[in-house]
DNA sequence: CACCTTAATGCAACTATTCGCAATAGCGAG
DNA sequence: CTCGCTATTGCGAATAGTTGCATTAAGGTG
């Protein structure tokens, strides 16, 4: 059983009907390395299948990130990302001042939701965060 | 000297021109308890001067941001929050449920950012985190 | 296979936010 | 106080994303 099968397994079983727009979509964020916006997407999907529309591409999106299959995150451009959510659950790190993006284990925003679960009794879902910052190389270059 | 004074004076030290409409924007958000968004700090404004414009208002805004005087946050829905910076740095944790809002301590993101620094050499400028997640109400009624 | 229910689509209109540009107006220099 | 430089404004057009609604089609039932 391949993964594709799996994922369109666990749509079904949620009650959702398997249309081709969302197969299109589905592959199109599988596929891509990493992140992916909504127009990407779009231009993707429109390759096999022109009428395609916008709203189709955002509902799909929502519904897999309502189902956990796929991360959104803004990573400061005028677009949200998606990723594809895998077992390696990980986070974003931006520069400022070079805009380079470094990944960041998941283990520092675990430890921070059982902190803020103790604390306050909120049990916190970061599926994916964005921390804006300086990264090492800019510091030094700055003096 | 007042606390508005002391706001211009920074605004032109860092070679900013001081508008009417600047003040205006401003004082509307100086004046909101907690956060107010871009569409009522424009209804706001347009009170004693309605020619202002969009446009006006988030250019300002975005001065604001990158002269750490205000901040901006999005909190879930279709609009951004923006927020006085004042001594107290405090985030926000959301339930996905019944959509409260309550504030979190900065010390927990504190730390989190000592950590990053220690693992990656990365120097995180968190200014205000929305965490999204199930407040403990809600977690009950869920049994 | 034909039928039916209702989720999903495409379209068009709409909201939030951004951008290019010509006109305006702070504010420092003389 | 006037002049000039240029930051800032308002406008209009553009972009990302959302929503309402009539139409279509997935997929279960007989």
């Amino acid at each position: 059983m391949s993964c594709q099968t799996h994922t369109v397994q666990t749509l079904k079983d949620a009650g959702h009907r398997l249309t081709p727009q969302r197969l299109l979509i589905l592959s199109a964020v599988r596929h891509s390395e990493g992140h992916i916006t909504a127009g990407e997407i779009l231009d993707a999907v429109k390759q096999s299948y022109p009428y395609i529309d916008t709203s189709t591409v955002y509902r799909t999106l929502d519904m897999l990130k309502q189902m956990r299959l796929v991360s959104e995150t803004h990573m400061g451009g005028d677009q949200h990302h998606y990723e594809w959510v895998d077992a390696e659950r990980h986070h974003h790190m931006i520069c400022h001042d070079c805009d380079r993006v470094a990944s960041m284990d998941d283990s520092f925003i675990e430890a921070l939701g059982k902190q803020i679960m103790n604390a306050y009794d909120f049990e916190a879902d970061i599926e994916h965060l964005a921390v804006f910052g300086i990264c090492g190389d800019c510091r030094n270059e700055r003096g």
